[in-house]
RNA sequence: GGGGUGGUAGUUCAGCUGGUUAGAACGCCGGCCUGUCACGUCGGAGGUCGCGGGUUCGAGCCCCGUCCACCCCGCCA
């Protein structure tokens, strides 16, 4: 070994011992007599002091160091001279007095700074990605995400899991995310798909009497990113036989609250709390609610009908509803701060914003519409007090709940309610079996084909008219009412998994085809292999998914998963490191039996 | 596909109403400095103002197009 200790690892207990130590020149400080070099290293910083007085040759040499020249110093440890200790460092008690010097390497002048609180941009971060991983906030959190990956497999081995690995390169499924495709050479004119989650093979793997599953896998969906999407991310993959919804959602309570005390230290309370998805989007208009603050929405169409204000009217007669939500403590907004909110929940499909100042009574424009018992009425539904700002929404109900919960999500980060430290889990239950697509007129599942409705559910599941034999205006009457035995869970407004019972007869998954209106001829050559297996003594099971990127991301206090995956791509899903994806030359694509048609 | 913000030195940014030689900080290079840890100090180098076109006597600045990055919508669980 070039070293005997990791230089964050050097101590007081060290204070007298010669140490060889080898890292990075983090920071150099040169007073023409004595010249001090931080060393750094995965684990942390050390000082090395050069004194031309103990050695005249190491000391010019230690001249030449520059930032990042990698290099390996002997050297005795000595506590450092009275005045000189560095209390904000952790080995800042002592220092290590060089006896031997050798650069290993030097390092060109660099494209940025490797510290903490960079300002360059990002794509110059991951070009140089292997620069910006020696920033110590990134690599702490790849040591996280290591520790999180650790327990999980620990916990889920104590559990009787057994880690088992699915195929990469597989077959493609129309529903959902548009897939990755890889040409294959030896059938031209097909395609495998790379996976956008190994469901179908850990059903599989549940009929094979594997019992209880789990990968931790990646998956691939061709969409656009985000700050919490990449094209490739990483699941905690889970399927166990013989269980309910119970026994699934509290295993992956255990899981989470081992990830979080062996990554943080931090002792989660339990069990999480469980909203119904009805209940969810009653009260915060979405079904991955932040938790960390109230702010709840409240229905007030049943006040507002008694109101002149046509806007008002004319949405409740149409079928809509009016909600609103308590801006607490922001009456002192002024106009161009309403614009900016009116503004912020247009672009989220709302016709406009309604307000009303509690400021020596009611101030607002909609005011003379309303009787003032109706006002009355509006402030204690909102429990308004003096100083408030009540925020209303009048649309479709999918509409104003989807404006309010994002306006909910802005007025917390105004109103700074949301504290560091703070992990608000919350399971989402009994969602929807089905969910109404307007643009393609039909009915799809919520979850996936998979999932089984609700035991209390399923002989209306199973009688219920086909979807596409109902009239439009009676869909709530049969299939939009059933539930399903799915859950997401959700922590600090991220969705970070979901999973749920599935389907394990036959008949019942033949019925969900049916009722999505996919033939079984589609069905069979689509998930024939499942539907197979399910003919031969499939046993009930269930289980879950958790996106391991942003509960990382969360548990290091990230803004984004590029900053808890080591090699992340650009939003236009590129890697500018490598520069991936690259063009192919003609020889390449002829044997894959493929031309190019690049529409400009 | 759409909206927003940005692109000027290695980096992060400033650059007025279109007007002489495009600036600052940090970094880099060199000198000085024996206790610093954001070391100090003196000096120096460093620019295709993203790219292409246009308007103008004159464009970093105005106009059109285009590319890239980030945030968001759509899309995606």
């Amino acid at each position: 070994m070039l070293r005997d200790k990791y230089c964050g690892e050097v101590n007081e207990q060290d204070i007298g011992a010669t140490l060889n130590i080898a890292g990075w020149a983090n920071k150099w400080r040169d007073h023409g007599g004595v010249i001090f070099i931080d060393i750094r290293d995965r684990n942390g910083i050390v000082q090395v002091v050069f004194n031309p007085e103990i050695n005249a040759d190491i000391h010019a040499l230690a001249h030449r160091v520059r930032s990042e020249y990698v290099i390996q110093v002997a050297g005795e440890v000595r506590k450092r001279p009275e005045g000189t200790v560095n209390p904000s460092i952790p080995t800042g008690q002592i220092e290590i007095v060089a006896r031997e010097l050798k650069i290993l390497n030097e390092c060109k002048p660099l494209p940025f700074m490797i510290e903490d609180e960079t300002d360059a941009s990002e794509s110059l971060r991951y070009k140089h990605r292997y620069l910006d991983l020696r920033r110590p906030v990134i690599r702490k959190n790849l040591v996280i995400r290591h520790k999180a990956v650790k327990g999980i497999r620990a916990y889920l081995d104590s559990q009787g899991f057994l880690e088992i690995e699915t195929p990469m390169l597989t077959k493609s499924t129309p529903e959902g995310a548009r897939d990755y495709l890889v040409p294959s050479r030896t059938n031209p004119g097909h395609f495998f798909a790379l996976p956008q989650s190994p469901q179908l093979f850990k059903q599989i793997l549940m009929v094979s009497g594997m019992d209880r599953y789990y990968q931790i896998v990646r998956c691939f969906r061709d969409e656009d990113l985000r700050a919490d999407r990449q094209p490739e991310f990483t699941q905690v993959d889970m399927e166990m036989s013989f269980v309910n919804r119970e026994d699934v959602m509290t295993i992956t309570e255990g899981m989470i609250k081992k990830v979080f005390k062996d990554t943080i230290n931090v002792e989660l309370s339990m069990p999480f709390q469980r909203l119904t998805y009805h209940e969810a989007m009653e009260r915060f208009g979405c079904d991955k609610p932040d938790l960390r603050f109230s702010l709840e929405l409240r229905n007030v169409s049943g006040i507002v009908k008694d109101s002149s204000f046509k806007v008002f009217l004319d949405t409740l007669s149409k079928g809509g509803i009016v909600k609103g939500i308590n801006a607490k403590g922001l009456a002192g907004y002024s106009r161009k701060e309403l614009d900016d909110l009116t503004k912020e929940v247009q672009s989220f499909g709302a016709k406009g914003l309604a307000w009303i100042k509690i400021k020596n009574g009611f101030e607002s424009p909609i005011a003379k519409f309303f009787p003032e018992q109706a006002l009355e009425a509006l402030a204690e539904r909102l429990e308004a007090k003096e100083g408030d700002l009540l925020l209303f929404v009048a649309d479709s109900e999918k509409v104003a709940n989807d404006c309010l919960s994002r306006l909910r999500n802005e007025l917390a980060k105004r109103l700074d309610l949301v504290r560091d430290g703070v992990y608000a889990f919350a399971w989402i239950t009994d969602f929807p079996l089905f969910e109404w697509n307007d643009e393609e007129k039909r009915y799809e599942a919520m979850h996936h084909p998979f999932t089984s409705p609700m035991e209390e559910d399923m002989e209306k599941f199973m009688t219920v008219g086909a979807i596409h034999e109902l009239p439009l205006q009676n869909q709530d009457a049969g299939i939009a009412s059933l539930h399903a035995q799915a859950y997401d869970i959700v922590l600090n407004g991220y969705e970070i998994g979901g999973g749920s019972i599935r389907i394990y007869k036959k008949e019942v998954q033949d019925r969900m085809f049916q009722l999505l209106n996919i033939s079984p001829e589609d069905a069979d050559a689509k998930f024939g292999f499942l539907l197979e297996a399910l003919e031969f003594g499939a046993p009930p099971h269930g289980g879950i998914a958790l996106g391991l990127d942003r509960l990382v991301m969360i548990i290091a206090g990230a803004q984004s998963i590029r900053d808890v995956i080591a090699f992340p791509k650009t939003q236009k899903a590129i890697c500018p490191l490598s520069n991936a994806p690259s063009e192919v030359g003609p020889k390449q694509l002829k044997e894959l039996s493929i031309r190019l048609d690049i529409v400009e």
